[in-house]
RNA sequence: GUGUCUGUGGUGGAGUGGUUGAACACGCCUGGCUGUGAACCAGGAGAACACCGGUUCAAACCCGGUCAGACACCCCA
């Protein structure tokens, strides 16, 4: 290929196959939300770079949001994620806005990153939320709308699971140990415990001032995965989740923490268990944010899940076979030149039946036509010759059994509607 | 921003200095089949081997630079 004019790097082509996996996708998360009564919504695709100044964690705004000044000379930022715009837009129907209030959105999100496996600089984002509640059920929910799209796209507990953990319950906890001066650098240490070698681990904790005996502490802290139990919250999460019935996707997980600086409570993210992928998906509570930008405090929490890492997983474990780029599910052949109106006659007749059906635009060779019927992989092809227009019938070739016989004309609709 | 690796027809992918007129597979085109989709048979088209420079009698192959991509770190969906 000459001249090619390069794609922005990070940004992404959806070829029509591609297409038909992100709206597989797309209909799986909008029903998954519907069954729990979650409305559709969406925000700006541009946003004031200050809604993110206050919030979002200093590197995704510093160093991954794209942003650029208008021709007013104002700095505009491509959305990096959802939850500000939420935030704001709640805060602007405060009082007006029926609680609890649950939203979803499916839209197109960037960050300025070095695209790699599961990562690109513009991607899509699944985001669930429910707003006005403040309890672990709540969360459950979150974990429960998760789970259910998950069984809806195929995926058991034997391929993902969502992990949990709670900050309050880790703050109660790093307390007792006496590290909470440093508590962030803690928690950034904590999320990268089994992502590092455990020298390595060991040596970064020790560059942050953590001592032997709190070296001890953390790491018995980090492997308890009954430490939930300390946590009413996590034994209230845990029930509710179990009455929902989603524990079989369910795992603690001490070293799950999130990235965000605004979760508050509860914490989790969906991984495949083989532990190939990235995170599929992160959330958690807070319950701050909305006061944050000028509203009265609302507790929230939410979720967002990216298009993808749970398109590499939905792919490796074969879920998304099947799918197709083309919606056709006959095609009608042009047998010779003066029977193109015929062709297209038969066409509108079965559109008219709801149908959906291709012609062939050119009177080629019949294998040339039905070969193109096969590679868009229609179901039917349909042949008026002059035989077959003689004796008022059409031939149904029906391209799954390669079989086929000849309909009168005016059965044909019903005929293949049958089949 | 840091590091590692890679860059060959439409796609995948051999080939690591001289019979390479750049293999092979898929795809595409023509015919075998002047009314029929897999397969099969016979042909055919399609590549300045990313770009620039260097080493050499000789470079897709070695060296340097540039650009692009992949992966990992960082961060995170």
């Amino acid at each position: 290929m000459k001249n090619k004019v390069p794609t922005v790097k990070g940004t992404r082509e959806f070829y029509p196959e591609q297409m038909a996996l992100r709206n597989w996708l797309y209909a799986n998360m909008r029903s998954s939300a519907q069954t729990f009564g979650y409305q559709e919504w969406d925000g700006p695709f541009l946003e004031t770079l200050d809604l993110y100044a206050a919030k979002s964690g200093e590197e995704l705004v510093k160093e991954q949001a794209f942003v650029f000044n208008d021709r007013g000379g104002d700095q505009i930022t491509l959305r990096p994620e959802l939850t500000p715009s939420l935030a704001r837009m709640v805060a602007a129907r405060q009082g007006l806005l029926p609680r609890p209030i649950r939203w979803w959105s499916f839209g197109p999100f960037w960050r300025y990153e070095r695209p790699q496996k599961g990562r690109s600089r513009e991607f899509f984002q699944w985001n669930v939320d429910l707003l006005g509640v403040d309890s672990p059920a709540a969360d459950a929910e979150l974990a429960a709308v998760s789970a259910t799209f998950f069984a809806n796209v195929g995926l058991g507990p034997d391929e993902v699971r969502i992990q949990f953990n709670n900050r309050r319950l880790m703050d109660a906890e790093l307390a007792a140990l006496g590290l909470t001066e440093r508590k962030r650098e803690v928690f950034r240490l904590i999320d990268r415990r089994d992502k590092m070698p455990a020298e390595a681990w060991d040596t970064y904790a020790t560059d942050l001032g953590v001592t032997t005996d709190q070296l001890v502490g953390l790491k018995a802290l980090l492997a308890d995965t009954e430490l939930w139990r300390k946590s009413e919250e996590c034994q209230a999460f845990v029930s509710a989740a179990t009455a929902l019935g989603i524990a079989p996707y369910l795992e603690y997980d001490p070293t799950v923490i999130r990235g965000l600086d605004y979760y508050t409570g509860t914490v989790f993210e969906a991984r495949d268990r083989e532990g190939e992928f990235r995170a599929i998906l992160g959330g958690g509570r807070y319950d701050n944010l909305v006061g944050d930008v000028g509203g009265d405090r609302l507790p929230g929490v939410g979720f967002a899940m990216g298009d993808v890492v749970i398109g590499l997983v939905a792919q490796k474990y074969g879920k998304a076979a099947g799918l197709r780029a083309s919606p056709t599910q006959v095609l009608v052949t042009v047998f010779k030149p003066d029977l193109l109106d015929e062709t297209l006659k038969l066409a509108a007749e079965l559109r008219a039946a709801g149908l959906k059906t291709e012609w062939y635009p050119e009177a080629i060779k019949l294998d040339k036509q039905l070969k193109y019927a096969d590679a868009v992989g229609a179901r039917f092809a349909v042949i008026v010759g002059p035989d077959e227009l003689a004796n008022g019938v059409v031939m149904l070739k029906d391209l799954g059994t390669r079989t086929q016989r000849a309909v009168p004309r005016a059965e044909l609709a019903a005929a293949i509607a049958n089949a």
